[in-house]
Formats: structure tokens, C-alpha cells, sequence
DNA sequence: CTGAAAGCGCTTACAG
DNA sequence: CTGAAAGCGCTTACAG
């Protein structure tokens, strides 16, 4: 017992195959009555199209892939839902892929994109990841990098503007509390977020004639578990109070722990600023101060530059850079600092 | 400029498709040199099999979906990333489905699943999704149902054991703080871990001689959003010390920040136990008690499940229950308490 | 307005 | 050991 096919149909009403593909398809000039006919048995007879069989004789297929790097973290999960809303409305389907940092596991993603003949792909790819690239090129797939940037690989992307990022957060603290020295904790090695962000945090620094003393900067932090062991380690060699530039929320988040176990108060002690604004970020004790990232923003107009690439269009700005937005919170702000608008003043 | 297919390789090599075809499976008799000829040209011109063309021939594909009610939920991205990882290594690829409760979309993703001729699927479904069910029966597609689990659907389901997690929760801290009240503030309506968490504290609460007030029991709560209004209400409301049984972490972390914000102290004040343990758990302040669910093998065996479904295998255990673990953290317990065994000091 | 023919890229009996 | 033929379910010119 097999699914019904339009030849079932077309068998069923004495007609031929093409006359129910056209029917079904809204294609071609037919009878109305025929029309409805084919739709009424089709219904009927509980047919569901093939989907494979009509992409491969039309050589086109309607998925996309997505790679992405770590899906367990929140920006990701909210991006490909976003994403997957997004090319859902234009009638392509999602295929994830799970990279875990991993070139080879990006390859085969990648590799198997091609063999499912999918229209395109939205990738966030590891710095080290040089053969993807050349390889989606070679087989003329279309792609979108996303949230991270390379040199070498000029279009298309769409990204966080991640040096503004770094610098407004930065900036930020060193207005609001200028008698402060600003720690930095970055990001993981290698990607452009991180280091995009470490520039605009040097920048602030900078202007505002701050030495950037590298014993307060903590490098290559991947979550949670790193941002509590910067914070120990800070909490022992520098003496409050101070001011903390986190490269994520969830770096912030761990970091928070850590002075809470030290028994440094927030912001009194060591004021603090994330970036990204996960959701729980405003329910943390303190509500952490953070730099918004457009993340649906990002989706969107990601998805969107795929189907124009998808769909041949000419794209009008290859490169997008979104501005992310300073929200202050309780982490960085005291109730009485004029400076400081609170969220909830707004 | 196509993708070459085996046909352009034939030509090339003035072979017969079907030989070629045979020497890149590995199937059929031929010379070890004519399957190492066709593998050297093959990768020479940059060949890539298409999928959807052996698929469509073999009447069999190898996909499946995942439809889920909300990514952007750690509890999911982990298990999606989880079943991702297990099916690829089956050789099957994941489709996904975000349905955001919608019986609709649920439908609507199901019949692209049949559409694609998947090989089965994996899904959370919302309670009042009468439609789905029926018609993955009728089209004889393998389902197992994830997470929770439906009085009319018998077969096949992975599950927490849901009211062994609400009764380990309660029980704790009624064993704990035995001269407090407990509260509890329930999941989302109309799904069974919420009715079967409920059970469970129920029972606790029972055996413990207990009534069960219902002015201590908030009832339908999505997340951070409902739990911190449940925090203010009961702050409000329930004299100090009490102690709260929540359904998911995530409305714990919004009951303890509406806690903080009402200047309550936890545990002195309220003791609090949520479940899951996401990612952020232990770095709460103060951290999190829970009952872990058993996310990645959750998703190993359902994942397994299907992979059997699919190959007409009997399953042994169509019913899988799997138990949760309590963790006790500070929010629940006292550096001093003998009863209370801490997470460090195992 | 309807249908006979060819083909998408591949695989699977079946002959030789 | 190799190849000619048929077919998976559908669509797309092209005839009538």
C-alpha cells in the first residue's frame, strides 16, 4: 500500500497524467470543471504530491540549509526559528546542520547540500574552515555567512556591527563610572565577533585616554563555565571597585557568579555590561546592562538575501552590519546616577 | 554549467550508466579496475551524487522530521542538537519544524514531511493537535512522540518521568523545611508534563497529610514572564518563610528574581526547586535546585526508537519513561542542614 | 481543452 | 564482468 500518485488519480478518472499534473499545479489551460474535479478525487483519495519527484524533474529543489556552529546557545536557537519562519513563508523548507566548531563536520554539511540539490545556505562558519567556502563556490550554491565574518571572504553576510558593540558598552561604563578601571572578557579566539568587539572596546579606552593594561583583559571565554573562572581570577587580583566589559551575556552571566561567591556586590563592587540580551538576562540578580542584538533582524534580512541570491536578483548591499542597542540595567547603573536612564524609566 | 551527474561520467569514460552507477555504490560484480576508474574520474571532474534522485528511485528517503513547539526553549535546542547527531549518524538527515503550539502549522509540517516521502518523524506535539496524529497513521509514517505524551496515543512515546520529578521536588522540600508551606507553580496548561508534575506534588503533598490550597497553586505559566508574576504575587500574598515547587526552571529563575525584587531572601525566606536544569541553573544566585532531566538521552532514545520504526524492527519498549535527578543547590537548602547533601560536596 | 512523448538523475532486475 | 531496458513520480514542451 503506497501513497496514491497522480497517476492513481489520473487512472481513477480516465484522464492522463499530465492533464491531473496541470490540474493540481494550477499550470496550463484547463476546464474549470476538470479543475475541480481533480482537486475533489485528489482530496478524495487522500493524495499528498511528491515533493522530491516535482524538485528533481524541475532540477530545482526548495531547502536551504542552515549550519550552525552550536545550536545549544540561545542566539542560534532564536536565529534559525526566526530563519526558519522567514524561508517557510517563501515556501523553502530548513535543513539544520550542527557543527560544533568542527571544519569537517562543516564540510560534510555542506557536501550534503549539494547532494540534496538545495537552493542555497545561511552558515555561521568556524575561523578554520577553509574548504566550505571554495567547495559551495565550485557548485554554484549560494550562501549567506551570518553572525561572523571572514577577510577573505568579502560577500554576503550579515552581521552584528560588533565593533559598535564593543565600543558603546565600553563607552557606557567609562562614562558612568570614570574612576573605574574597565576589564574586558572576550569571546572565543578566532571569530570576527570577538575580535570586532575587543576593537571597539580598545577604541573607548582609547578616547578616553585609558591605558589598556592586557592583565585585565581575559581572552578566549566560551560561556558560562569561563566567564565564572575570569571572575574568580578578578575578583582575586584586582581590587574593587571595577567595571566589566563581557563579550555575551552567558560570559556575564558566569562572571556575576563568580563575584557573588567573592562576595562582591553588583554594581557597587564591579559594575557589569554583557552583550546579545538573552532572555534571561533582565530576570539575573542584578538584571544585567547589555548591548541588544537584532537577532530577528538578522534572520530576516539573512533569509532574505538568500532568496534574492536564490532567486538570481540583483542584491542592492551585500554586506549588512545591524547596530546593536545599549539596554542598562541594574548591573551597571545605580538608582540615584543621573547620567543613567534605567529601562523601566524609558 | 550543471552539477555532472553519472551520465557525464559514463560518457567521459565510454561506460554504461548502470556501470557507473554500481562501481560508485559498491553494488553488483565489477572489476576492482573499473571501480577504481570510475572513483578516480568521479572525484576528477567533481562529482556529487544527487540524493533526491536515488530517493525518489528507491521510493524511500532518508529524512526525517523533527517538529517542535518552541526552539527558542533550552530544553529543545539541546534535544534537537542531541537527535540531530544521533540520526546523522544513522545517515539520515534532520528536517525542522517549529509549530509554536499551532495545531495548524503542526498539520501543515506533517504534510510536508509526507510531501517529502520522510521516513518518519519525531515530535512534541500541542495537546489539541486532533489532526496530526491521523493522518501521519493514515500515510503509515513511524512517529515518536517526544516529551510528552497523550491519553489516546498508547504507542510510541519518550518521556521524563513527570510525576516521579514533581513528587522528588516536593518531597525534598517538604523533608527539608518541613514546617513551611509549599507552593507550586505550574506549567502550561494542557500538556502532560504540567498535569503529571502536578500529580506528583500532589501525591508529595498527600503523603505528607498536606492539604493541597489552592490559593498556593498557580496554574498555566509559560515562562520567565509568568513566574515572576507568580514570585510578586505570592510575595504578596503567602506569609514568609514558604517554600516553591516550580515546573521548569525558567519560571523559577522569574519567582526568584520577583523574590529579590520583594527583598526576600532564598532559601531563608523561600526555598525554591525548579526542573530541568538548563545550562544557567548552577549559575543562578542564588543556584538553582532541580530535577535534571535526561535531556541527551531523551533524545538518544527516541532518536533510536524511530530508527527501528523505520526499519520495521519490534520494539521492545515502545513506552519510554526515563527518571529525572534532583540536584540540590542553595535555593533550597542551608550550609548547615544535615538533611541536604550539597552538589560540591558529592 | 486534453494527451502522447520525453526526461529529471538515479537504480534495479535481467540478459548477455 | 558489462550494458540495454524499464521505472521512481512528476513536469514540460509539443501536437492535436
Amino acid at each position: 500500500m503506497k501513497n496514491p500518485t497522480i497517476r492513481d488519480i489520473a487512472k481513477r478518472m480516465n484522464l492522463s497524467v499530465p492533464t491531473v499534473s496541470k490540474a493540481l499545479n494550477g499550470s496550463g489551460n484547463l476546464s474549470q470543471e476538470t479543475r475541480a474535479r481533480v482537486h475533489a478525487t485528489a482530496e478524495e483519495i487522500g493524495y499528498v504530491p511528491n515533493f522530491m519527484a516535482a524538485q528533481i524533474r524541475r532540477s530545482q529543489s526548495r531547502m536551504v540549509g542552515i549550519v550552525v556552529s552550536d545550536l545549544s546557545q540561545p542566539f542560534f536557537s532564536h536565529v534559525l526559528q526566526a530563519c526558519e519562519a522567514e524561508l517557510g513563508k517563501a515556501g523553502y523548507q530548513t535543513l539544520l546542520f550542527n557543527s560544533f566548531e568542527n571544519p569537517e563536520k562543516e564540510m560534510n554539511a555542506v557536501k550534503q547540500l549539494v547532494s540534496l540539490n538545495a537552493a542555497g545556505c545561511i552558515m555561521d562558519l568556524s575561523q578554520n574552515s577553509k574548504d566550505s567556502i571554495p567547495f559551495l563556490r565550485k557548485h554554484r550554491m549560494p550562501f549567506v555567512l551570518f553572525g561572523r565574518r571572514f577577510s577573505e571572504v568579502e560577500d554576503y553576510y550579515v552581521v552584528p556591527d560588533n565593533r559598535a558593540v564593543g565600543y558603546d558598552a565600553t563607552r557606557h561604563l567609562l562614562e558612568c563610572l570614570p574612576e573605574r578601571p574597565v576589564l574586558c572578557v572576550n569571546g572565543p579566539n578566532g571569530i570576527s565577533p570577538t575580535t570586532e568587539r575587543y576593537e571597539g572596546y580598545v577604541r573607548a579606552m582609547r578616547e578616553a585616554r585609558r591605558e589598556v593594561d592586557q592583565r585585565f583583559v581575559f581572552h578566549n571565554c566560551f560561556g558560562m563555565d569561563d566567564g565564572y573562572n575570569a571572575g574568580l581570577m578578578a575578583a582575586e587580583r584586582v581590587p574593587a571597585p571595577f567595571s566589566v566589559f563581557c563579550s555575551t551575556d552567558r560570559i556575564a552571566a558566569g562572571f556575576l557568579r563568580a563575584l557573588y561567591e567573592r562576595n562582591l556586590r553588583v554594581p557597587d563592587d564591579a559594575a557589569i555590561v554583557g552583550v546579545d540580551d538573552i532572555a534571561e538576562a533582565r530576570f539575573m540578580i542584578p538584571a544585567l546592562s547589555t548591548v541588544a542584538l537584532p537577532k530577528k533582524q538578522m534572520a530576516e534580512e539573512s533569509a532574505c538575501m538568500l532568496m534574492e541570491l536564490v532567486n538570481g536578483k540583483q542584491i542592492d548591499n551585500p554586506r549588512i552590519q545591524l547596530p546593536g542597542k545599549l539596554i542598562i540595567r541594574e548591573s551597571s547603573s545605580f538608582p540615584g546616577s543621573i547620567s543613567v536612564m534605567r529601562e523601566h524609566e524609558k
